[in-house]
DNA sequence: CGACGTGTTGAAGGAGCTCAATCTAAGTGG
DNA sequence: CCACTTAGATTGAGCTCCTTCAACACGTCG
């Protein structure tokens, strides 16, 4: 398979991309870089050469505060565009990290920029990809800001889930989320023990099971209603968006 | 003066228009609309035909949760491109409103898509400008997760008066923000309660001084050190960026 | 003058934080 | 295969920042 594939499927999701739309995106240059875990895609200051196209593990875009506390703007998952956000402008505002030993594919910010204004349809997708970013963002702040613990945790696993399924990557009831409880805090305005306990108490309730990366969700309309989580400003299209279909079986152990 | 000129001196900010562009933009159609105090720009749910540039007053963006509370995404003063954000996406994610009697020139959208595309200097700076405003929501998301009370308010004040003095509207340290306690307390993250007794004990030590809308800061640095208010994430070119200048003399009464 | 929107203040309670100890599971080296 | 290490998860206890509820003050406007 082409490294690029993953960015066609991404961008197809938000635009309507004909033969030479598809081959020129996959004739952009671009290099696959390994990243291993805990270390910097981007660093906060720097000034952006390449955006890079996650292709497989998991990433998140992160600020520090003067008084050092950290605060994890975004989780991205394989197909993610990473940094746009900060490839047309000066400077990073922020730095982008991994979560797991991930790969992506480099591609050079003027590559990026030639091949959307040469093709409308495939700027209108990058342009799509980075409001969409913006929205998801949006709901980020509402989270942090006028939501309880229970209610912010809900939402942050139910987002996952929906994306991650959106993405082939599971079911958004049974999925890998490789965080820890340090950094789902940090994501979340909150500290590690008080995720701790949420989490827990979401558990006992008998709405998620989590073992090791494994989350799994056994009331998605529950946890769904708690969290306040209406799928709209995720911006998927309708015709992506698959029935509710029956949670896999999950293998007893 | 031309309708569209505060636009025009809004993209010059991220990109060089040459005679040509400029003379396209302000040939872009558009009609300018007023708004009384408190009417929706935007509603949350509908299908965005134009986008509006906000000439004179203040607006706002905001969602409402589940539970009724609302969150204040972002505050925008004349000269933004209020809407770009839902404009290329299918209906809008958020609501915007008005703080205050306002102006706006709308645009339709496929007519702003139709020039950026036509001239990739236009097509930069409208992304850039919508980069710019995701910038900002990152910052306000670690605003609200990530800093107590005192921090958070500062941080905005700064960050008000800052984006005012670069538009023109002021200096940073005396400007008008035309906002409840209520709207700001939803801007934060914090109920009007708490939001008052922080400003008065940011009065009472002198930091600043609110009479009506007028804030005025009578220490910069002391209280963007408070806030933690670092402007890179503005990304205002350092061309633009005047050096700190003295406060005007504030008429004493 | 009375009504309403907004700002201010007090008192009590609670959601979430801090500090600190303990537990667990997955390495790692012998 | 086992002792040792370590990152992360879990639990407890006390505290505090912010919320909630409620009353009151103030200015504007009909």
């Amino acid at each position: 398979m082409h490294a690029l594939e993953p960015l066609i499927q991404k961008l197809k999701r938000w635009s309507d991309l004909d033969e030479a739309d598809q081959r020129l995106v996959l004739s952009l240059p671009h290099s696959t870089r390994r990243f291993s875990r805990a270390s910097y895609v981007v660093q906060e200051g720097t000034v952006p050469s390449h955006a890079g196209v996650l292709l497989s593990g998991f990433a998140f875009r992160q600020k520090i505060t003067a008084s050092g506390s950290r605060q994890v703007l975004a989780i991205h998952i394989p197909g993610d565009i990473v940094d746009l956000q900060n490839s047309f402008l000066d400077r990073a505002d922020h730095s982008v990290q991994v979560l797991t030993d991930s790969e992506f594919a480099m591609v050079p910010i003027s590559a990026f920029k030639d091949i959307a204004f040469q093709r409308p349809a495939i700027g209108i997708a990058l342009w799509r990809e980075t409001l969409v970013d913006g929205s998801i963002q949006r709901e980020w702040t509402a989270n942090v800001g006028r939501r309880n613990a229970r209610e912010r945790t809900s939402h942050l696993l139910c987002e996952c889930g929906y994306r991650l399924e959106m993405a082939g990557l599971g079911h958004r009831t049974r999925f890998q989320l490789p965080m820890t409880q340090e950094e789902l805090a940090d994501a979340l305005g909150l500290t590690p023990v008080h995720i701790n306990r949420t989490l827990m108490s979401l558990d006992r309730e008998g709405l998620t099971t989590r073992r090791r990366n494994l989350v799994q969700i056994h009331d998605w309309d529950a946890l769904a209603a708690i969290g306040d989580f209406e799928p709209g400003y995720l911006h998927i299209p309708a015709a992506l968006q698959p029935a509710l279909t029956a949670a896999p079986v999950s293998k007893a152990r």
